[in-house]
DNA sequence: GCCGTTTTCGGCCCGACTGTTTTCAGTCG
């Protein structure tokens, strides 16, 4: 995929422009154009076989040019010019918190700093002096800053955040006059990884909530403290930024951070064109030429603000602008899944592999958990680090499944595995043994680093095997260690709808996989989706709604989604043949 | 640089907080 290859570069440009000083809706553009490629599904190389590159949004004449050198010939000349106009070491400078393209100008350019080691050895030794707008209390915050960068570059996962936000929010709810409160941002659009918390409240005396906020137990130092608006930064290095609007103005203020700020841009931009104003405190009326705020019409909470503007009230998880803001107009957004609607655990690990849970353990946590049936998925032989079954251990554990079926009510174990898909594409049951089972999972474990046409010949092999009912975490990423390996996804999906192989989203934190992106062209291209949690342990179970949320962000609708099937209908609906 | 039921040119979302100012620029979300 080049998508996110160019994303990059045309940030890379939004930003070296920045620090030039250019045309700051050009800049805006360049920024807009490469989000859109991130959040396309198919590889801009196709579109551009298709020629439909400018039916990107954002996408023009200029920027199809420099996308379709860049598939030519892995450069676009503009940016190398840019490049070599500006230092290398200048671009991290806008990186640290504090530091934008201006003060990074004036530290290239009047200071000649080259990098950010420079920078801190100079400011540290009091060596910036007589400069303009940056005086001491300036030069404490960027080696704040500084440090803040070189201990945690990058974003926190999500159950991380939620971890957090959680701890603080349940504090701060005790405070008197506190009326409504809860987090925003990308943690409330369950993106998969957040780069600081945020979190919104009402109440007559923001005052009175900011002086707590600042002081909870988890701030390290307070970033900023406002009569409104505070951040503090985290003894894990993670920022917290809380808003306190009065309670009319709840939900603009909730809505307005949420984001994504694509999705607020859109909404703005429409409202200007009915006549309005949206801000964070509501939606207004404006009156004649003057932006001067007018009659309030809505605020109070999120769906009045969406009904101002004639749109459907869009879900968090959705509002990425990708194509939501249009489905709203036109009234045609999915009714997105709910985790009550999940009647099954699709992938789950006993003691017998590489859990550590007996299947007496896993069929009573499922029962409280209210499913109607699940599936036990150990690994199988190859699978020598993860204790896989040989074919005796398997036959064993169907028939102590038989007998726990026989005398346990509520719940239905299915019997199943999670089968390698060896080198070659070959699994590591024979046909005969696959039969038996009640559901098949197949997945890569080895061999990542095959080229992109030898993974996906080989997955493709796997799931027209007429025994394989799902493949698990199709693209084999884990956060923070390995990338998704090369596989063409466009093939994956025809592949999977016309063998009727359900894949998965595997709902394990660093997994994820499949990503809300794939999950939403997966959906697009008719293919069936099913979750399970990859569970080994008992707190795992729970990570059942990261799945969910991972399913919301594709635009998952209840029918998308296998393990939403009563036992009957799911078993009814597995079958190949 | 993109885009068009007001336009192929002239628009392009909105406000809080900080630090260093003396009325505001820079940064952030």
């Amino acid at each position: 995929m080049l998508n996110k290859e160019i994303a990059l570069i045309f940030i890379r440009i939004a930003d070296i422009l920045e620090i030039k000083d250019d045309n700051p809706f050009r800049i805006r553009a360049y920024r807009k154009a490469a989000q859109q490629i991130e959040s396309l599904s198919e590889d801009v190389s196709a579109l551009r076989d298709k020629k439909k590159l400018e039916d990107i949004p954002g996408i023009g004449k200029d920027l199809s040019k420099k996308i379709e050198e860049y598939i030519r010939t892995r450069k676009i000349n503009f940016y190398e010019k840019l490049k070599k106009q500006t230092p290398k070491g200048v671009l991290e400078f806008i990186e640290i918190p504090g530091v934008g393209p201006k003060t990074a100008k004036v530290l290239y350019k009047d200071l000649k700093i080259r990098n950010l080691e420079d920078l801190q050895i100079r400011a540290k030794a009091g060596k910036i002096k007589n400069i303009p707008g940056l005086k001491e209390k300036t030069i404490n915050n960027i080696l704040q800053g500084i440090d803040f960068l070189k201990q945690s570059r990058g974003r926190i996962p999500l159950h991380i955040a939620i971890g957090i936000s959680s701890e603080i929010i349940s504090k701060l709810k005790k405070v008197k006059n506190i009326k409504r409160i809860e987090a925003a941002g990308s943690l409330r659009r369950s993106r998969e990884t957040v780069r600081d918390i945020d979190i919104v409240a009402s109440s007559k005396n923001p005052k009175k909530i900011m002086a707590e906020f600042v002081k909870v137990p988890k701030a390290e130092d307070v970033v900023a403290h406002g009569l409104t608006k505070s951040s503090i930064r985290t003894h894990g290095n993670v920022q917290v930024d809380l808003r306190v609007v009065g309670d009319d103005s709840y939900g603009a203020a909730l809505a307005y951070l949420t984001g994504s700020k694509a999705h607020n841009v859109r909404l703005r931009e429409i409202a200007v064109r009915k006549g309005l104003k949206i801000n964070e405190y509501g939606v207004y009326k404006v009156k004649g030429k003057a932006r001067a705020s007018g009659m309030r019409i809505a605020g109070k909470n999120e769906k009045e603000i969406y009904e101002s503007l004639n749109l459907s009230y869009v879900p968090p998880e959705m509002r990425e602008d990708r194509g939501e803001i249009e489905a709203a107009g036109k009234k045609t957004l999915p009714k997105l899944i709910e985790i009550t609607d999940i009647k099954a655990d699709l992938h789950m690990h006993s003691e017998a592999s590489d859990g550590i849970l007996s299947l007496e353990e896993i069929a009573e946590i499922s029962k409280k958990k209210g499913y109607e049936y699940i599936v036990i998925t150990d690994h199988s032989k190859t699978l020598g680090v993860a204790g896989g079954l040989s074919k005796k251990d398997l036959f064993r554990q169907m028939k102590q499944i038989d007998m726990i079926n026989k005398k346990m009510k509520g719940l239905r174990i299915l019997k199943g595995t999670e089968v390698e898909i060896l080198g070659d594409g070959r699994l590591d049951y024979s046909d005969a043994v696959l039969k038996e089972l009640d559901f098949v999972i197949a997945a890569v474990h080895s061999g990542f680093k095959q080229p992109e046409n030898v993974l996906t010949e080989r997955i493709m092999r796997a799931m027209e095997n007429k025994n394989v009912s799902m493949i698990a975490h199709p693209t084999g990423r884990l956060m923070g260690v390995r990338d998704a390996y090369e596989i063409n996804m466009e093939k994956i999906l025809k592949c999977a709808r016309d063998a009727k192989t359900t894949l998965e989203i595997n709902s394990y934190p660093d997994r994820l996989d499949l990503n809300d992106i794939n999950t939403k062209a997966a959906k697009e291209a008719g293919v069936t989706i099913g979750i399970g949690t990859d569970s080994h342990t008992r707190e795992q179970f729970d990570n059942m709604a990261f799945g969910i949320s991972v399913a919301r962000r594709g635009w998952l609708e209840k029918k998308d989604v296998l393990n939403t099937l009563n036992l009957e209908d799911f078993l009814r609906k597995i079958k190949k043949t």
